[in-house]
DNA sequence: CGAAATATGACGATCGGTCTATATAGTATG
DNA sequence: CATACTATATAGACCGATCGTCATATTTCG
């Protein structure tokens, strides 16, 4: 019956981390919220703290890239997936009290350096969320280099939306950068003739 | 004489937050690097910890909005001011090996709750921000509801550059981002005639 | 039954933040 | 010049929390 012990370990560290941040969390926390003794932990990451952290991080990245993939498949054209996204992550964050957030900005913003393999799991949870956009703004018409570039600054306000929106415990301002960002992308697919 | 001592105290645990988060400095670290001793902080800081990260946290967000201030008065229209502090932040960030970043937003992710100084502290430095990219807009002839979204996502969007630049160690993304930023605010100030 | 997989919680070395004493300036006063 | 006094700064004891380890139990199945 020791089914979900993992399970049930990885989404406490998730939860806790978007709460209090990567070091903010204490294995006694994971263990008391997962309702697991101490040793359970090292028998399912032999790899410590790290090691439940990157599992926790990966869970979260798949969910939201999942969720993002939805969006833009199901959308009409990449401005209406970007609001959609956006708007999943507002009514996300209001239904959570606002402990919902961006699964790799606490931990860019704790790790120290740049060589773990918190730090590269990260980096590419990034890069894919770029793509992802980039690749449904190409498919739409719109020029390779600032589809990347519009793809970057979608990424980066939705991050930045979400900081901000957990300071001031108001999601709508989620939704209105999202609207911005749909308006940008609009304005790209359809150019004005000059 | 210390006449510096508690200036260096601010200094080094605005450093270290920037490095490791809110959580992941101790008092020992904040010490060693400022060279004071143990006790000295508390004389300093009666309130422990969470006075000196205020502190240090004012501090930085002084700085950033003296820097940003000049930005947009210095420029010609808002425009090129949000880009002269996009590439600012840009070129600190790479003159800093990417131990840059908010000073916020760190303070966000890992507070736990809404209800401490630092918290309101974050969200009048947000707000203000915000405040000053919407006036320089709507004294631009900006809509003042436009404006203020406006506003929203172009410090969005500096939070969000700032942490993906440090995640993929590229601080040109973020003067790619500011360079969006700066042709939406351009468009917003001379709207396409219908 | 026996063997592999999982669960358990006590243990230790270290480090966390806080606080109460103690020492050093600097200044006023007779 | 000496003493008293106060602001400033130092020193280190304190206790609880931290992570990781390990020897021992318990379960799960062949």
């Amino acid at each position: 019956m020791a089914k979900g012990t993992k399970e049930r370990m990885i989404e406490a560290t998730a939860r806790l981390i978007q709460l209090r941040g990567l070091h903010g969390v204490s294995l006694s926390e994971i263990l008391s919220e997962s309702g697991a003794p101490r040793g359970s932990l090292y028998f399912h990451f032999p790899g410590g703290k790290e090691s439940v952290v990157l599992a926790a991080m990966q869970a979260g990245i798949n969910e939201a890239t999942e969720i993002l993939e939805a969006c833009l498949t199901e959308a009409t054209d990449p401005a209406a997936g970007v609001r959609a996204f956006f708007d999943a992550a507002a009514e996300e964050m209001a239904n959570t009290e606002y402990a919902f957030g961006c699964p790799v900005a606490p931990i860019i913003l704790d790790a120290p350096g740049m060589d773990s393999e918190l730090a590269s799991a990260c980096r590419a949870a990034l890069d894919e969320w770029t793509a992802m956009y980039r690749n449904a703004m190409v498919a739409a018409g719109v020029e390779h280099g600032r589809a990347e570039r519009l793809a970057l600054t979608i990424v980066a306000s939705l991050e930045g939306a979400l900081i901000m929106a957990r300071g001031g415990r108001d999601a709508s301002l989620i939704r209105e950068v999202g609207d911005e960002m749909g308006m940008m992308v609009s304005q790209a697919l359809t150019p004005p003739h000059h």
